[in-house]
DNA sequence: ACTCACCTTGACGTAAACGTAAAGCTTGAT
DNA sequence: ATCAAGCTTTACGTTTACGTCAAGGTGAGT
């Protein structure tokens, strides 16, 4: 029996709706080792749940997987990634809470908008540099 | 006097064109800590000349560290940037060389332009989290 | 001569994000 | 019963890009 499919109890194909994932499922399809999962844990990023001593990831889980890799591919810390997970979990009543979301939000916004005039730039003088070594 | 101006001989207001610099100048005018700009130069990625003991940067030492911060800016490593370097002052002898050297800087563009769109995305997503929170 | 600002070279320290064993538990298959 | 696969925790190691003293040299102004 494949442990992939039979951990939660439920038998499907691998790549249809699934309802819980492995540490190694996860691993494998967003490419990273299950040590990084792991020490994702330890840094109040993600809190799987537990089959005995296995752990046990939801698709929620498995969405904050994702939100966390993006967050890293663009340039946040785990710790900025933590503040933002934590301030999307936030309770929902903080009004003041909620403008320092925003605001950071934007904050970033601008960071990353920057960080995409700085890309286009190196692009350019990338290109440059190409057609400057081609033409010899 | 001011050291600034007189360091190498020449008298100008601080924001015309000057020859040298400096390193406290550099790190001034980049933001960056004279820390930084020596550790660069132990990494071999600037080589300025010596008054006596002191650094004496060139314009076109400064051209560089443009060089390096904009490279670290779009997510470059000091190793890569100073293969870059390395590259761009190669010998323009080897035609092999080159050829290596395009095909990295072109690897270089892709990886960019899938960064933007990671940017973008996150942006996108940002942006959705914004109106999210804002519409309650 | 003396100070003071600015520069120098070590050399050890640090934070982030994991890597890499080491040693052991659990569970299903043979 | 035992064996391998897959999981676990604990804990020290690694890389990158500097920070942070410590201790001292140098050159211009007083």
């Amino acid at each position: 029996m494949n442990t992939r499919s039979s951990i939660a109890g439920i038998e499907l194909p691998d790549h249809s709706e699934r309802q819980s994932y492995s540490i190694t499922d996860l691993s494998e399809e967003f490419g990273v080792t299950a040590r990084a999962l792991r020490f994702y844990e330890d840094e109040g990023l993600i809190s799987p749940e537990r089959h005995g001593l296995s752990r046990i990831y939801s698709r929620r889980d498995r969405a904050r997987l994702a939100w966390i890799l993006r967050g890293k591919r663009v340039g946040f810390s785990l710790t900025e990634i933590r503040e933002m997970i934590d301030l999307y979990d936030a309770d929902e009543e903080h009004e003041a809470q909620r403008r320092v979301t925003v605001d950071k939000c934007k904050a970033r916004i601008d960071l990353l908008t920057r960080q995409k005039e700085d890309i286009d730039a190196a692009i350019a003088e990338l290109d440059a540099f190409v057609v400057a070594i081609e033409q010899r």
